[in-house]
Parts: structure tokens; sequence; C-alpha cells
DNA sequence: CCGCCTCGAGGTCA
DNA sequence: CTCGAGGCGG
């Protein structure tokens, strides 16, 4: 109640604001702290009375305002949003030796001891990692975690979660913060989210894990806005202008003064071996957390010491994920089925009862090869332990040999290809078999066909697996070149190709007869042949016919090529019927653009060379091509041995390091004029 | 590998 | 309403 006693009307401004700033309260307390104040009833009617302020006089609406939180529209799809510190992934650790030898390698690098070095451990959430930009104080954006290079845009859904701050507390928000967090749903709102859906006749979600990914993905933020999702805030990728704080930990409660949610399990250990003991202890507190967690984030407490250690390729050299051991279940091995890959390998896959196993269904896991089958010692009707391995695949880990039933059937490795019965070979010292059938091998030309019409190949829209199964089964198409002779007229004959779909695909089988050499080379599907080796060849060789006519020699001075990958390809142009198939791809209308491609002067060969701070004219990875391009390797760290750095705007660590030992720096203008120098040459 | 979302199109039924 | 394709994410 106000108590001014006066009947004067209020003044509507100040009213609004201070309702605002109660209901923003009341969530921070609710949301972030877990520590409720207000009633529901009182936080709806204050909640009403500010909705009703602002019809009333809209010039007083804001975007900051909590009543904007869930969007009126549905987006038509999400943004590309290019990460500008690329959200990397951690490395694994899968017990405490793991745990120490990480606390080791730290401490060699900083010159120290493991056990002088702090720590700060938290749980690692199982949800969907999210990044959040706040210029001002304000939310301007935020997106998923994608590639870790770009991800998607998921603004107005993010917004709709009353963890996330429209605004930043306090009077002086920083000018600049990027967080990074993971955004999951409770046990608890999973549980409702569930009830709700049953009652209304809607699918159930399998996890919170999923439930959450899914509810970040809706179009329509109202969707996502009745979703009991909560966002954590675990780092701080950019913050300007730096506010002194020294170490994680402090930076964190530093967000949680922001308005954003830390976790409350944070807790810096000193030395590997009180981090053991954390990560024990927080494995008996897991099932009591109230929400889903795989292990714990593990980092250099200190941020000058994480600064100083930087990153490698992928991960940063100062933090570790301690994962707990997978959930394992146990179901029965109905059947084995031998299926046919690309390349011809056998690979022995298990039919399992179905059983759920930390969430998810599974009825299938992969057997790999004779060799693991012969380890396991496995039967057609044993009692199996499964188990989801890094997260993902499904492994048979062990036989119950126990419960063995008298007619437990041995799994006989077939001679002979299950699809075409061409004879199974397995070469000297290799643990897979192949179907020696080649192509003439149906499942083999279901494969390679799908590989010929992939994204990153042809990338042929609407041809999937279903229609490719169709296709090679009335042996209308035989090789990749005999899609592009497809009918409209024929192709409604199969099921579910009425007039619009055949037309679509030989549409989309047009539009992909333009390509590039890459994705041509790529597309053809030799083997140990990936995007990027194909990218290689094509840079490397520029035309079609020069890598046709390479030798092996000349194919093993290209990057990432050895005397392995320079046979499958020399063999691959020297079989009859490959030859046949690029001919009458290029008959059909296949082409793509090609150069006589410098094979001149390497001038940067046999160096290595460094890029380090953000380019203004052009991605870090562009820069690192054109050095290789030249010859040069590309490393991570400065050392003795590295030849230059580039250095762009804020260059860290790797710029003390290169003037310490002598190493040449380059700013970005300097780097540009040698780059055009040396590929003049 | 599995689960999720979205889209376009085909099939079914009134 | 259902199916297939495509994309994302862990």
């Amino acid at each position: 109640m106000r108590q001014t006693g006066s009947d004067q009307t209020p003044d509507v401004a100040e009213e609004t604001a201070r309702l605002r700033s109660e209901i923003e309260d009341a969530n921070y307390r609710y949301y972030v702290l877990d520590e409720p104040t207000l009633s529901d009833a009182d936080y709806d009617r204050k909640f009403r009375r500010l909705q009703e302020l602002e019809a009333q006089h809209p010039e007083q609406l804001t975007a900051d305002s909590p009543t904007q939180r869930v969007g009126a529209k549905p987006a038509d799809g999400f943004e590309e949003v290019v990460h500008a510190i690329p959200m990397l992934s951690l490395d694994n650790a899968f017990n405490a030796d793991e745990i120490s030898a990480f606390a080791q390698r730290v401490a060699e690098r900083l010159e120290c001891t493991a056990d002088d070095l702090g720590f700060s451990c938290e749980p690692k959430l199982d949800g969907a990692a999210v990044s959040l930009v706040y210029e001002q104080g304000r939310l301007v954006s935020g997106a998923t975690r994608g590639d870790g290079r770009t991800g998607e845009g998921i603004t107005s859904n993010l917004r709709t979660l009353r963890s996330v701050p429209l605004v930043l507390r306090g009077d002086n928000p920083p000018a600049l913060l990027e967080v990074r967090g993971e955004v999951i749903i409770s046990h608890e709102g999973f549980e409702a989210c569930n009830k709700a859906a049953r009652e209304n006749g809607s699918k159930v979600f399998a996890n919170p894990r999923n439930a959450a990914a899914g509810s970040l993905r809706q179009l329509d933020p109202r969707i996502t806005a009745t979703r009991p999702l909560a966002f954590h805030a675990y780092q701080a990728a950019r913050l300007e202008p730096d506010m002194g704080d020294e170490t994680h930990s402090a930076l964190m409660q530093r967000l949680s003064q922001l308005g954003l949610r830390t976790s409350k399990e944070l807790a810096v250990m000193k030395g590997p071996q009180a981090v053991v003991e954390y990560c024990h202890a927080l494995g008996e507190k897991r099932d009591q957390l109230g929400y889903d967690i795989d292990g714990v984030v593990i980092k250099v407490n200190n941020l000058r010491l994480q600064r100083e250690l930087g990153f490698v390729a992928r991960a940063p050299r100062w933090a570790v994920a301690f994962k707990f051991p997978a959930q394992e279940e146990t179901t029965t091995l109905n059947e084995v089925e031998f299926q046919v890959g690309r390349t011809g390998a056998i690979t022995p896959v298990a039919r399992l009862a179905p059983v759920s196993v930390a969430g998810v269904t599974v009825s299938n896991a992969t057997l790999h090869n004779a060799d693991e089958i012969a380890r396991l010692d496995v039967r057609i009707g044993d009692t199996v332990t499964i188990r989801r391995a890094g997260d993902v695949i499904p492994q048979v880990v062990r036989v119950d040999l126990a419960k063995r039933p008298e007619n437990a059937r041995p799994i006989e490795f077939p001679d002979n290809c299950p699809v075409c019965g061409s004879d199974i070979e397995r070469l000297e010292g290799e643990a897979v078999a192949r179907c020696s059938g080649g192509l003439y091998c149906p499942a083999q030309r279901k494969e390679a066909l799908k590989h010929f019409a992939s994204r990153k190949a042809l990338d042929v829209d609407g041809l999937g697996e279903k229609l490719i199964e169709q296709l090679v089964e009335r042996d209308w198409v035989k090789t990749p070149a005999d899609l592009f002779h497809l009918k409209v007229g024929e192709l409604q004959n199969l099921p579910r190709m009425g007039e619009k779909s055949s037309a679509n695909l030989v549409n989309a089988l047009n539009t992909a007869k333009r390509t590039t050499l890459a994705r041509f080379i790529y597309a053809l599907g030799i083997r140990e042949v990936g995007e990027a080796t194909a990218a290689n060849l094509a840079a490397y060789f520029g035309t079609l016919n020069a890598l046709e006519q390479a030798d092996l020699e000349t194919l093993e001075s290209v990057n990432d090529v050895g005397p392995i990958v320079a046979a499958h390809i020399h063999t691959f142009f020297r079989q009859p019927h490959n030859q046949q198939t690029l001919v009458a791809l290029l008959d059909a209308g296949v082409s793509f653009d090609e150069a006589e491609v410098h094979q001149g002067p390497k001038p940067l060969e046999g160096q290595t060379w460094v890029l380090t701070g953000t380019l203004e004219s052009m991605t870090r990875d562009d820069g690192k091509a054109r050095l290789q391009a030249l010859g040069a390797k590309v490393s991570g760290s400065v050392s003795k041995k590295t030849a230059g750095l580039v250095a762009g705007a804020a260059a860290g660590s790797k710029l003390t390091k290169a003037e310490q030992l002598g190493v040449e720096v380059l700013d970005e203008a300097t780097f540009l004029n040698r780059l055009q120098a040396w590929e003049a040459s």
C-alpha cells in the first residue's frame, strides 16, 4: 500500500517504473536466487496492473518491460549468428587419473605445482548451450551454440525465459557482456510439462534435455514461453570493460549480481585431489539436484592463468569436463544383422529388446566387427549390458553369461554379402570385412547415391533414403549419372511421388548439376577422401583431368594425402567403370569451374605461422587457408620455431610470447601486403 | 544413434 | 492425418 494518503493520481511513469522493477526483482529472486519473496497472487496482480497501465499509456511501453518477454508473432526461421568468440567444447576426463593428468599438464605449462593450483568446479548441466549478448546492460541477442562458430539466433525465444534478464541489474552495467550458459528444464518442470502434454493429448518428451533443446527451436515464442526453461550462466566470453575480477569464481559472483543465475554448487578446490573429491561428492548428490547433469566442469580458477594457458585447436587448455560413468542397462539381444556400408564394410548390428538408457530408447547397437563379437563372446539370445558411449552411440559392454539361455545361438560372421551374395573379404591386419561386390551390390549402390546427393556433395534436394531405395530396387538408377536421366513421368509411378514431388526432384537435379570441383570430387565417394581432402585436391589440381592423371608421388604432395589415400585415389581413376561414370556425369551436364592452379613456388614451405586476435578483413580460417596455400603450416601456439605471428586486434598471450621469443610479429596491414606479394610470386 | 522441430506433399475421408 | 526429407544438437 502506498502511504501518501493522497488521492491525487500517481505519476504513471513512476508507477510503471516501480512495477517493472518489482516484477523483475521478483523474477530475480525466484528464478535466479531461488528464494521467492512474492506470492504468486501478488506477482500476478502487479503484472496485470502493469499491463493495464501500459495499455492505457502506450507511450510508457518499452521493449525491456517484463510484459514484453513474449513476442507476438512466430518467426519464419532463425538467422545465422556468427559467434564473436567461438563456443568451444571441452576435453573430457573419465576418471581420477585423467583429472590428475589434466592438473599436471596445466601445472607443467605454468611451471608451478598442481597441488597449489585453484580449480573452480561446477556441475556440467545437461541441456542446450546458448550465448547471450548484453550491450549497455540490455539483452540484444541470444544464439545457440551450433557448430561452435555459428549458431542460430533465437533471441525472441530466449527473451521468454524469466531467468534471462532483459536488462542487467545494477546501476553500472558493463558496456558489453557476452555470457554463455546452459538452458535446462528441471525434473520438476519436465514432469509438469509432460503432465500437461498428456492431459491435452499432445506428445510427451523423452527427456528434459530434448525438451529444452526442442523448446528453443520453436518458431513461435509463445510456445517457448509455456515451457519451464531456465538459463544457468557458466562463462563470460566477453566483458567490457574488464571489471577487475581475478578469478572465474569471482566473475561468476559478478554475473550473479548482474542478475544471472549461476551454479549454487560452484566451489574452488585446491589441487587435483580435492577436485577428485568434489567430483565424487557431486556424483553422490547427483540425484538430489533436481536437474540432469552429466559431469563436472573443472577450470583453472585464476583468469590470468587461463589466458596464459590459452587454447588448442578445439578446446581451452585451462578446463576439462569430468564425465560421470555412462548409465548402463541390460536387455536381450534378439538378432544380429549385417549392414553393408558405402565402401562395402560389413557392420554387425545388434537388434535389442528396446530399453531406455538415460532417457532414450535404444533398440540397435553396433557390434563393430568380428573381433568385437569374439571379444564379447556374445550370442543371440544373450542378456547384454548396454551403455551410451560418449553420450551418443549405444554400445554393448558385456554379456551376462549366467543368464545365457540353453538355445543361445553363436553369431556367424557371413562369408557372403547378405545383400548381393558377393564374397566378403577381410584384408590381412584389418578389422573390417568388406563386400567385394562394389557397385554391383545394391547396398553399396544405395549408399554411394546417398553420399552423392548429400548436402556436402552435390546437395540434391529431396532425394532421400526411401526414394533412393526405390530407384535402386527398380534398377532405374545404377550409377549417379543415371539420376540425371530420370523423367517426371516415370517418377510419378513411385509411392508418395506425385506430379509436384517428381517435378521438384527433376528440378533439384538440374540445379545440382552446377557444382564445384571440390564437391564433385567429394561426391565421387573415393575411399578416405572426405570433404577436407576433396577441397585440398581441388585446390591443388584445379582440374578434374589433372587429378585423374596425377601419379602417386604428385598425389602425396597434397596436404593431408599420404600413401594410402593416394593409392585409393589413383586406383579409383583407373577403374573402367569409374571412368564410364565420370564420362556419363559430364555428358549429363554436370559442370564445375576449373582453374589452372599455381603449383609454382611455395614461398612459405616448411615454415610455421600462428594467427591470433581478431582480423578485420578476413576470418582467421581464411587467413589460415591462405597461409596454407602458400605452403605454411599454421599452428595454434607460438614457439621458438614459429616463423611469424599475425596479430589482429585484441591479441593476448601469444603476442607477449612472440615478443619474448623474438618471433616476427605482423599487424594486419603488413600481413595483407605480404600475402599479396607471396601470392603474386 | 536418437529425439526434436519444420516443411511440403500425398493420401484419406467427408 | 501421415510420411519423408532436412536440419539441429548432444
